[in-house]
DNA sequence: GACGACATTTTGAGTTGTCAAAACTTCAAT
DNA sequence: ATTGAAGTTTTGACAACTCAAAATGTCGTC
């Protein structure tokens, strides 16, 4: 019955890499490699600190095979991922930093925010459900809200509104935000020209902009239901 | 010519307590128990840290007798202290917080704001020179407006404006608010009984308090001229 | 000057997170 | 089966921070 320390930063952190990739392949297990690659630290370094993970019960790990979240770990992980969102929108929505800029702020400070100001915030920004990006934000109880979306690639031609984007680079960002390719904002899809490679859209009250197949594959546009789904298992 | 990292947070602590110390008797050496008090470590590990802060050029240790912090030292105390100080008024008018708590998230926060971030939150408040205790914000170069004031067990019958509190416990601070007793307010001292021990005054727009001789002593009332003087040294 | 009381320093040890490099699987291909 | 490439784990080490408890220094007093 070892009274349970909070998670240290760096466990967050671990955590949070777990689920992101495990999102990619859902029950699959996430290689140590990769999670060495994402966290930019030695996969004898991540074979150490995901043993401990373990222990903890935040992680399950077969060795040499990789590891998955645990309900626990999960929940930890989407709480991490909420303050994250939470914040990028608060840097936006109050302090006025621009969608491009907000990332390297939000991964220190979701380590530094209080559960009270973290409530404030949420309450200041009226209980927002998407970040500027438009990521879900996790609710308290560690339930995230499945969005239904497609990327703009499969998208048919027509009108629609963009949902979500998932390339997070400043670069990209800007790009977008300069075009007001940005979450919520309606475009219509005039075409997609596989040899070429790309798809031509026209943004509603803005130009035509053309992009490739490959950044079309990273904005997603919302298609009609949208359902709330808790976690299994948790 | 060692590169020299960063600060750890542990490191801005130790300078932060050094300075207050230091305040309440400039030039005299801050003994290493006080510091242990203060920071709730054991003396062995602060004997140990000051070395290391000697080491590193931030302070000046003399075995036995205590430590004082280096210009270098003090300037980074001081970037600390408007770290704390600026996050304290943010809180406070963005967030909404009272002034009685936000002590605890900025003790973290300062540790985590980007400089950038500190700059946004400057710019917001419209770069103020104090915080809502009343204590001077240094300024980014590492200055700080020495105050004009006197305590208010020391002051004259009359009309004073309120400048600033020193104890910031939660009780004390909630007293104070509930009667108007806040930085900027006007108030008439009535007078002060010396064998009862209290000081009776009247709050403008309010009514009238009675505190102890003590309590007066933590309220600092606004006197004429104020001049901002560089640190020595610097 | 010797003695205590008290503060400070030393010593030995533990925790967390990290690396470099050697040792070890695994698995596909021969 | 054997081999080699690729990924994973182990090992030994280190840096930062901390503690408990023993050793040491300082100072005022008798």
């Amino acid at each position: 019955m070892a009274e349970q320390a909070p998670p240290t930063s760096t466990v967050e952190n671990y955590l949070k890499a777990l689920y992101v990739h495990q999102q990619a392949q859902p029950d699959a297990l996430v290689p140590l490699g990769r999670l060495a690659q994402a966290l930019e630290v030695t996969p004898g370094t991540v074979t150490t600190m995901v043993k401990g993970l373990s222990e903890a019960g935040y992680a399950q790990y077969e060795s040499r095979r990789g590891a998955r979240l645990t309900p626990t770990g999960e929940k930890l992980a989407l709480q991490v991922l909420r303050r994250h969102r939470l914040i990028e929108l608060f840097l936006v929505d109050i302090v006025g930093y621009d969608w491009s800029e907000v990332h390297d702020d939000a991964e220190i400070l979701e380590h530094a925010v209080s559960d009270k100001l973290l409530d404030r915030i949420d309450a200041m920004l009226g209980h927002p459900t998407t970040d500027p990006h438009g990521d879900p934000i996790p609710k308290p109880c560690g339930t995230i809200r499945k969005q239904n979306v497609q990327p703009l690639v499969q998208t048919p031609a027509g009108r629609h509104q963009i949902a979500q984007v998932l390339d997070h680079s400043p670069r990209f960002l800007d790009f977008l935000r300069e075009r007001g390719l940005v979450p919520g904002a309606g475009i219509e899809v005039i075409g997609r020209d596989e040899v070429a490679g790309i798809v031509t859209l026209r943004v509603h009250g803005g130009g035509e902009v053309i992009v490739s197949l490959t950044a079309a594959g990273r904005i997603l546009i919302a298609t009609p239901e949208e359902a709330t789904v808790t976690d299994p298992e948790t």
